[in-house]
DNA sequence: CTGAAAGCGCTTACAG
DNA sequence: CTGAAAGCGCTTACAG
């Protein structure tokens, strides 16, 4: 069926193409083949698929019928040109290592294609180059609409996609100044919420451990963690440590984790670095929670595996997934006005890996005993 | 300077388009923005663009400065259209939750990004329907190429992608009876190294918990584990379990954990399994490794941080991408005639998570005391 | 080497 | 409701 079709579609071309190969496949059957083999219009069969205009039963069921027997797919190369949009939403995200972004592509990735949807995936790696460029392949790419998560230096990126006319929602990192759609969590109550709790429990020295300290994420949280401390009215002294690369983080947590007076409580930024962060401290032979909590945000699957278990900020992703999703459909149909800003609330998990810090729990046994 | 090029380029339309909402942003600049600006006909500035044909210095700069004023950059979709192939490579995977995919399309997209290749990544969750529908969209955008991990029935996959004339390379699982180029790693030599030296330590009742049997991974693994048996002399029993559901893991396990006797060693088929297991085996109040040895294929970032730490087959993930990128570069390139298979190899790491048997340790002390 | 023109596979006003 | 035709933004033989 699909072999007699294709030769019927090669008989009406001006130029002959030359075979591909040695073992030249089929070409794809185009809107021409099946408009010749149910007797209509291009048109016609383009109004059928697409509901445009209502079309006569007979000729729709040949149409139909033509499509079901040359197995016909339009081309999305062909529709987006002149429809002037393809139905690709891209999503940038920084890396997939890290399980949250992992779990954001993921479900995004589910969505999306339940609403017929494509998605392109692009990693920026939180560089502001690399960044720019990946957006501006997806761009050309005249892709319906983009998800970005925004990296440290992202206003190269935001405003190329400010020029193009192209849906955009931002998430997870807030782009100040920007007009677009936002789904974000509250970075600043869930580190004030921790930190609050860690001052609680006795912790007078902590240790923020951040990929780049220049993220608005970042930036948010060290906030929360200063109004923390503020409000805690202790002698609290909060210290961030900033780590670009993963493979640094050992040696320059150790050499953290070596002065005097040592932090009690160590924060980190992600679960690759919680995990980064756990062995660290075992190879200095320091025992969690005894000598050091740890609290990550992000919560790896491992979270709850490892001894001790893992304290974290949970983000709620699936929650920031359809969000985006639902904000993006809404500016990709046009029925958008308002601009949208969402910020969703993370929860703090408290694990064994926090606990009193060693003065504190020295200190409340000798009031206990 | 965007703004000016832009109203000159509307100029010459012949039919005016409605602005698309309050805030109409420029249209892209074309290929015959460039002309205009530069003077010259579009045939020249595609030919300075593609160095299709030596175009003069004079022009060749006034192209230049053209393209770099407007900003201009080719619209993938009319390229693809007209070339008949596109910049995109699709990556199909079953799902990204398991440490082994997503690091697996991380490297891809990685390598792929440096080709100037752009990656659309689909996930098929080993349902044949899905991963047909999900491979048949890649197609619609005739993508230039396709990397697939097929999942447990992917005849009507394979024969779509066949019918195209879409470069393939199946990846991680052959697919047997199609002349694909293949990477994979030996899944019956890294079982049965497995399984012997789980033998060796003294294990004969050992249980294999799979997600899906028909997986050809699967029956390699099998295949390997029986070969193992057989070669070992001794008195083995081997027993599948096959859980699709993660969520039924747990009890499943929890059965057979009780059984009598007892399986003394389990294998599992990646790392969101061995997450489950070891919460299952906890769950029990079983101790791993003294009551119940553990041995996962895929290595999550966890591995080493969970006590016991976790055995595993260790893939060579990055070495099967880069592989994978090769053969695909080489088929699109059309420089491909033989058919490539390439077999890597893993490595099965023991760690704390698997020891001597309860008996077997029993008899080696009475032994040795 | 250069320009004018055909054509990739669609959609969409425009006449009938 | 239907068909013929223009056009989306490119590439690529084809004359000059």
């Amino acid at each position: 069926m699909v072999g007699r079709a294709a030769k019927g579609s090669g008989v009406g071309r001006k130029r002959e193409q030359a075979p591909e190969g040695p073992m030249a496949t089929r070409r794809a059957p185009t809107i021409t083949d099946v408009a010749r083999l149910a007797g209509v219009a291009v048109g016609t069969v383009s109004n059928v698929l697409n509901g445009t205009v209502p079309v006569g039963g007979d000729r729709r069921d040949r149409v139909l019928a033509a499509v079901a027997q040359l197995g016909y797919r339009p081309n999305m190369l062909a529709q987006g040109l002149r429809r002037r949009r393809s139905p690709v939403v891209g999503i940038c995200v920084p890396r997939t290592s890290v399980a949250y972004f992992a779990a954001l592509v993921e479900a995004f990735e589910e969505i999306a294609s339940d609403g017929g949807y494509h998605v392109m995936h692009v990693l920026t790696h939180d560089a502001a180059e690399l960044e720019r460029q990946r957006v501006a392949s997806l761009l050309r790419y005249h892709v319906g609409g983009v998800v970005l998560v925004p990296g440290a230096e992202p206003a190269p990126t935001l405003d190329m996609l400010a020029q193009s006319d192209t849906p955009v929602v931002v998430v997870d990192r807030t782009a100040r100044g920007y007009g677009f759609d936002e789904v974000t969590f509250d970075n600043r109550a869930a580190m004030r919420d921790a930190t609050e709790r860690l001052i609680g429990l006795g912790h007078r020295r902590l240790l923020f451990v951040v990929r780049r300290r220049k993220l608005v994420v970042t930036q948010q949280r060290i906030q929360g963690m200063r109004q923390a401390v503020r409000g805690s009215g202790a002698e609290v002294s909060a210290e961030i440590l900033e780590c670009a690369e993963e493979q640094e983080l050992r040696t320059r947590l150790a050499v953290a984790l070596t002065a005097v007076p040592r932090p009690t409580a160590v924060i980190v930024s992600n679960s690759t670095f919680a995990a980064a962060a756990m062995r660290a401290i075992r190879a200095m032979k320091l025992r969690c929670p005894d000598d050091v909590s740890l609290l990550a945000f992000d919560e790896p699957e491992w979270a709850e595996l490892v001894s001790p278990t893992l304290s974290v900020v949970r983000q709620p992703t699936r929650d920031i997934a359809r969000m985006a999703w639902e904000l993006l459909l809404r500016r990709m149909r046009g029925g958008a006005d308002q601009r949208q800003q969402v910020e969703l609330k993370a929860q703090v998990v408290l694990r064994d890996s926090v606990a009193r810090p060693p003065l504190a729990s020295k200190r409340a046994r000798q009031r206990g005993g």
